[in-house]
DNA sequence: AACGAGAATAGGAATCATTATCATTATGCA
DNA sequence: TGCATAATGATAATGATTCCTATTCTCGTT
């Protein structure tokens, strides 16, 4: 996705933060991955690129950004991807043996039915949702 | 629920592992809790009776003994709560804003939609499911 | 093209939650 | 009662993440 590249550094003009080499590698590295990614899975593939100092940092950026978003996994880790505005509404699989999350799309009908699910669940008018995320506990093909 | 502790009791001696004391003050703690918390919440209610290393070993065993399910928050930090065939099956309401956690049950019809979208997105079968949890992320009462 | 102000980086130190170690104490059973 | 084992608690160690500070880079201006 080129595109994701041109999206990234229009957001960041607009808020009036450089994109970075740096910085250009995180989105990079995440674009290529297939789900979330911790700071350490990130900076075995940035190893020289980027310092794990720098890449914390510029991880923390971009969240302030919008442009990545971080979800908390397992053992205290905390993960990060691109944010759905770039990637797509999307739910998580996650291993309960490794920890690994694959990003899942539901087609079309059962997102609808997941959507409907959350307003009924909050129609007591209580909490107002904003979003919601399913998370799929399982094993993956590795750990089976 | 003084039920609760008997079915701990028994699970416990089942598996081998003493109910003890301070394992008792660790699941009295969590019963009276109305959503998952951390160690340290947890130890700032029990601080003399349980010592922080003593703490986080007990939640260890009562993980282990499914017992306490444990879930992972903002920050880093974990949180515990009693295992769902002790409380019930739910879900989180997650206050985008203040970070507060609520159970939520959804009534058998809405449950099961749930279940069915879970099953759906994994028949595939490259991933086998064990559960699944829904985090409808929001605004509480309080923080509007 | 050089300058200067603010942004970004690198690397190490510091922090926080959590886990491991190990000597001591308590428990249940023969 | 006495022993084998489990549990405890104080402390040290670990690991992820954040903070700090000096240096380097970028961009807009001249």
């Amino acid at each position: 996705m080129a595109n994701t590249e041109q999206l990234v550094a229009q957001r960041l003009t607009e808020s009036g933060i450089r994109y970075s080499t740096g910085r250009r590698a995180v989105i990079e590295a995440l674009s290529a991955a297939d789900g979330p990614r911790s700071a350490a899975e990130l900076h075995r593939d940035l190893a020289e690129a980027v310092p794990l100092s720098s890449l914390y940092r510029s991880l923390s950026v971009l969240t302030d950004a919008d442009v990545v978003t971080m979800h908390h996994g397992s053992k205290g880790v905390t993960r990060y991807e691109l944010s759905e505005w770039l990637t797509g509404h999307h739910h998580h699989l996650v291993c309960l043996s490794c920890g690994t999350v694959d990003d899942i799309t539901p087609p079309p009908d059962l997102e609808a039915d997941l959507e409907s699910v959350v307003i009924s669940l909050t129609v007591s008018g209580r909490f107002s949702p904003k979003g919601h995320a399913l998370e799929i506990e399982g094993f993956c093909s590795e750990c089976a």
